[in-house]
DNA sequence: CTCAATGTATTTAATAATTTGATTCAGTCG
DNA sequence: CGACTGAATCAAATTATTAAATACATTGAG
């Protein structure tokens, strides 16, 4: 077996019996890519300079020089100081094997929020970083940095004596992200109220018109498809405003909404065929430019959001 | 020299020559506790149960139990199985010596905005976090995690490549910081001009203009007090807004605008005796319930400190 | 016998140690 | 002299180790 990771029974990471302290994926990238280099010049030829190898692979010399020596292993190139050429072609054989790439950052966000609220985690639930990493499948200090940068949300806290706890989704944690929407949102309705004409915010409202009123044609049927429209609705709103604050708080809110609306299957007809009357309230009073009449009607709209968060969240809590 | 952390010369924490990999801050602290205990009883009583004791100093029996070998060791009581009981009483000499506890957790947010503002570290500058560890004085990974709270402000931001940026103060940081601030802090203002009267933001307001008259008649000399007078203002505004999300969010604001304040020199008496102003305003038209007076009031004054932000800014860059 | 207390094993969180990779700097060859 | 190499240094990522908590098994006094 060549040069490659491989897990061995205990499941650490190792190369050719040694413990790898830190993965060695960009040794691996550049090799592979100085293989591909190699593979354009004719056998005997002299390669470039260190430096120059190492622009070209994207990585410092030293691991070039890692590289070379490998190379010069195999019997791939000849390598003694500055006179370095090409004595074969190199082979597939050659390559090393790369390990999974499967590495989502962004993902491991929507997949806890997923967890926390698909298995309704309760609120002040001790949280296990090592037993949390072993389901999402990443390191633990990586699962432990998410936390810490969710922490800023209030949404998980640290322990005193270690440790995290979840700070879940209390009444009063729903009132208070109920009440930052409302704010977050008349704002970006009134930017929007103010927005050119050729913004492409109005195009956007155009379609979602459409597909309102598309979707409570079907709605007896389809009533269930109203939570992506939903999102959609609230994010082409939110897309006017340029703010890096407002749009990482937007992120974790309608994420939080999203999943919540598909919690509360009480009268869940009704209540999309309400709130889909209510956008369209929106959509008007804005294509109007009326800003009083959007905001109050975005307020409306807020207000049933809150109110059937609130009673999503009880019914959960009895069930 | 007794059991007790000290630094060898290499700067590492070790025991007996044995290097810790976690501090056992938590034995001293129950070790100390529990003789604290055992000086209440009569020399040859009988000690409780270890969950008695483990409860009663607040850890867990495993710590109980360290605790108790090395009370044996020390004579100072005999331990067999459910039998212990003291044999001498402790001494101060028994006592374990506590290493400093200087965390403070929270002063670290204060000591890194500190450092960002007052250095005027430029934008995407590469953060250091061993070397950023070694100037704090905390452990590389207690000021990761810092990092990766601080990644939700926008304020630092993970390279590609491994590491962090700091993303700086840019002027489209500040514009953004500044109109998010806006939009708190008129909701914040409306909040106020319905609280009932009996709520203490009125105490405080009007605390607030007697010191605010007070330092106008004396702006001359002591102009650069108002940096605090302006903390406590907005703070005082603030304080009615009963939410996890803006409260978070206010704190890294206050900051913000605090540091800047201290910054741009340029005509600081005028700016600063034109902001008292400013807030009086504010606080006249609040006392007289005047809801859309006292917001445009407040837009006013915030349109004037976004403006000294910017220039701020300006000149540091240019400076 | 019972059950409360102890003894032991397993797990987790904190943190040190180790390895990979980037960078710096002095030396060297053309 | 100047571009390149070789070696040393430093930081970041990741494993390894230790302290402490918890879960489980065992024992002994009533």
């Amino acid at each position: 077996m060549h040069l490659s990771m491989v897990f061995n029974n205990s499941g650490r990471k190792v190369r050719q019996g040694k413990i790898m302290a830190r993965s060695d994926t960009r040794f691996r990238e550049a090799f592979n890519h100085l293989l591909d280099f190699c593979a354009t010049m004719p056998a005997g030829a002299e390669l470039p300079a260190e430096a120059t190898l190492s622009e070209a692979a994207g990585v410092s010399r030293t691991v070039v020089r890692r590289c070379l020596t490998r190379m010069a292993d195999l019997g791939i190139v000849a390598w003694d100081g500055r006179a370095k050429h090409l004595l074969r072609a190199p082979l597939t054989a050659d390559r090393i094997a790369l390990p999974d790439t499967s590495g989502g950052r962004d993902q491991l966000e929507k997949r806890f929020l997923d967890w926390v609220l698909r298995f309704d985690v309760p609120a002040d639930t001790p949280l296990s970083v090592a037993e949390l990493a072993r389901t999402f499948d990443v390191a633990p200090h990586d699962l432990k940095e998410f936390l810490a940068s969710l922490s800023r949300f209030g949404l998980v806290a640290r322990r005193p004596r270690g440790g995290w706890i979840l700070r879940g989704f209390t009444k009063d944690f729903a009132i208070e992200l109920s009440d930052f929407r409302l704010i977050l949102e008349l704002d970006a309705i009134a930017k929007v109220a103010e927005a050119p004409v050729d913004h492409p915010v109005w195009q956007r409202l155009a379609e979602l018109r459409a597909a309102h009123l598309a979707l409570a044609d079907r709605i007896a049927t389809d009533f269930h498809e109203f939570s992506k429209l939903d999102e959609a609705f609230h994010e082409a709103i939110n897309s006017v405003v340029r703010n890096r604050f407002m749009a990482e708080s937007q992120k974790v809110i309608s994420l939080i909404f999203h999943y919540h609306y598909m919690w509360d299957k009480t009268h869940e007809m009704d209540r999309n065929l309400a709130a889909i009357n209510e956008h369209l309230a929106v959509i008007d009073a804005l294509e109007a430019r009326d800003a009083p009449r959007a905001c109050e009607a975005a307020r409306q709209h807020l207000r049933t959001s809150k109110s059937t968060l609130l009673s999503s969240l009880r019914h959960h809590a009895l069930g």
